[in-house]
DNA sequence: AGGATAGTTATCCATTTGGATAACTATTTC
DNA sequence: GAAATAGTTATCCAAATGGATAACTATCCT
């Protein structure tokens, strides 16, 4: 998975854009086709396979071709990396899971401008 | 904190950069300064300005200017949005967290060729 | 007042990113 | 074998990103 600190620049990165998040949550219900992962989302297919490009570098996704038909399936171990990021963060300061969750709660109404 | 797919995009980007996580690191050992926030960096003010702007703009971080001196401190909760994401994820896909841990455990020594 | 300190603004620049089209290759399917 | 299907490659483009320098403003400090 080639560790380190780019390991972590790819995967936020590859989750930091709206359609490849959904590309995500459909390859959460099961593996798909590129055409597929493509349907649902407004952009030529090469546009598509750039997404999909950006998720299976940062080893997200992984997919094989057979036949004409290329299949994506998620890799859903490779999110631990940005939990364990988050965890290792969240330990050293000292909010407890549950206080932060109460504090979510309080503040999930407020609003920057913009 | 405009909730919304844009805030998560802007959480994980503003994640996806190493020095911004360093950032983020040494903030959560207490409020910084700018020039205390640029000096590990090798990289010019305006640089690191920029970099601060982004976190900022996430919602991560904030400042209050006193005198000549802004001082940053971390917004620990901001963080709750991305683990919140994750944990959704974990839920409907069916991986325990410890589970995830010990699968984690066992491939952390994959390694993609670059 | 004058110098040092802390940050800010304005540009500039190369690279990356997110999008598109056009044209092409490989498989099925009829 | 011809047409439809599935994906791929090659370009192109505008905007965003990560970096720099130069020049500037606003506070301290003596």
């Amino acid at each position: 998975m080639l560790e380190g600190p780019q390991a972590l620049d790819r995967m936020f990165q590859a989750l930091s854009d709206q359609s490849r998040r959904g590309m995500i949550d459909r390859l959460g219900r099961g593996p798909a086709s590129v055409t597929e992962l493509a349907q649902p989302l407004d952009m030529a297919l090469p546009t598509v396979m750039k997404h999909l490009q950006v998720l299976e570098t940062s080893g997200l996704v992984q997919s094989e071709k057979a036949g004409r038909v290329r299949t994506y399936h998620l890799r859903k171990e490779a999110l631990a990396v940005v939990e364990r990021w988050i965890a290792e963060r969240k330990a050293s300061w000292n909010i407890t899971f549950d206080r932060l969750d109460l504090f979510l709660a309080d503040t999930s109404t407020e609003t920057i401008d913009e």
